[in-house]
DNA sequence: CGCCGACTTGACACCAATCAAGATAAGTGG
DNA sequence: CCACTTATCTTGATTGGTGTCAAGTCGGCG
């Protein structure tokens, strides 16, 4: 999930020079861009040209879904279109031979997703909310992609970000366990503002117990099990169940560096 | 690691129409492509005719290592260079901070790695064992990449490769235990001829304890502990430390998949 | 032949999956 | 507004997998 990202993907550069501007790695979710730019305004400096904005947007088709639930594609279908989300939140998915489900990544605002492989999709995407997608054939953009290299290049540079964050999921899934697993995520959710009320320190939990469960490579007990040990060490505390208020940020982020897979 | 390839790199499509002539997704170990191109014997199709390839390799230096343990870049350092491995086999690291090396993948013959973020690599890559590298200036990459289409395209599509490969281990390391994943691990290494000798079923580790250990996201006595477990339900058997003669594959395949992180 | 590094294993404590059942919240109709 | 239904969240007890630490064994190389 962008969520994760090591960093904002409008800031990825494919070489050493460029528009490496932001500086350290750090983890910071990116805002709402569309291929690196943001759509309405287009508030820190354009990627794209507001008229290869507009060409590509020119093909695409905006979905709009009233609530969660909704499938856009699923495994093995053919793949004709190339999705953006606008707004809300959409898990990516991916099923074992054994028939248990593993959620990849969440994406949300300005992630892309629907990559094909041999002409197929190779995991299924799924609305968790209220969402709004933009959806490009895939022919055309190929055409785009051919006939204008930047556009290419900045395809390139968001699919390279989505390795990144792959990357990071690995990092989390080799060597935390379940309550670092889940600490992390929380603090990834902090950067969303549609989630998280500064003011408040209160955190909307936009996926139920199952999907977290299956993000987190867990079984929904032992994410439970994780929520409620993070609460004895008072670093967060349990308001509803779809919101939680976060105590102690620093003490979450030293938690999910600690050496061992879970010390108490 | 591409030894996890869900699918032979050259066989990536990017849209609906084009080369999709591999088939049904499998797992398929990639032959030695530089780019999706063969370099000594112009075998299967060309993914880059043989024009654009000699003007890629012009710029590039062929790196011979005689043994394992020689960092080619370290996270942090400015990224120059672009790289492909011509021969043998090179691990991509990167640490937590809490100071625990994970083993984020393997590549050998026909991968390429070295893709920089604002610049700079980040994760270390060093050889694990004799290797032979070809090094790419990246200023000259991006010039090529943004004059020739077809050439970024062909980098494109091995990101998205790459990209697969990590959802792979993120769906290995979600959800299988220490048992299945070097099952897995065992797997994909049989469909390196460099390591296996179907002949006599015999495979050659690579790698030693400890990074098979970081790879699997496990601890040098868990990964032992798994081969002790195998060799018990005589699915392989320990030859010497480094070499195990793969007794029944099957046996392994279903093991994989099984439902359980451990049935026992 | 003997040293050294790498592989291998034992005992202990802890974490995680299973199964099933109870508690809480949200949505619905009277 | 209240009772009901339903979905979702939450929790004990048991079994087995995994990290830790340390000690033992094997193989290769001089």
């Amino acid at each position: 999930m962008n969520l994760i990202t090591p960093k904002s993907g409008a800031n990825v550069d494919i070489g050493t020079h460029g528009c490496n501007r932001a500086g350290k790695p750090s983890l910071e979710i990116r805002a709402r861009p569309l291929l690196g730019v943001n759509i309405e305004s287009a508030g820190t400096q354009n990627l794209l040209s507001s008229e290869e904005q507009d060409r590509l947007l020119h093909d695409a088709t905006l979905l709009t879904y009233r609530r969660g639930g909704n499938t856009l594609f699923t495994e093995g279908q053919t793949a004709n279109f190339l999705f953006v989300v606008d707004q809300g939140i959409i898990r990516i998915n991916r099923y074992a031979e054994n028939g248990r489900r593993q959620i990849l990544a969440f994406r949300v605002a300005g992630d892309l997703f629907g990559l094909p492989e041999n002409g197929q999709y190779v995991d299924s995407a799924e609305t968790v909310g209220p969402a709004k997608i933009y959806r490009i054939p895939w022919h055309r953009m190929q055409l785009a992609m051919l006939a204008e290299p930047q556009i290419q290049l900045h395809l390139f540079i968001k699919v390279v970000d989505d390795f990144r964050q792959a990357e990071h999921r690995i990092m989390i899934l080799g060597q935390q366990n379940t309550c670092q697993r889940l600490a992390s995520f929380i603090l990834d959710l902090r950067r969303i503002p549609e989630f998280f009320d500064e003011e408040r320190s209160l955190l909307k939990l936009p996926v139920n117990r199952f999907d977290l469960a299956d993000y987190l490579g867990a079984v929904p007990k032992s994410s439970e099990r994780a929520f409620a040990r993070l609460e004895s060490q008072s670093l967060l505390r349990r308001v509803t169940a779809r919101t939680i208020e976060i105590l102690d940020i620093s003490g979450l982020q030293r938690l999910q560096h600690e050496r061992w897979r879970d010390h108490r």
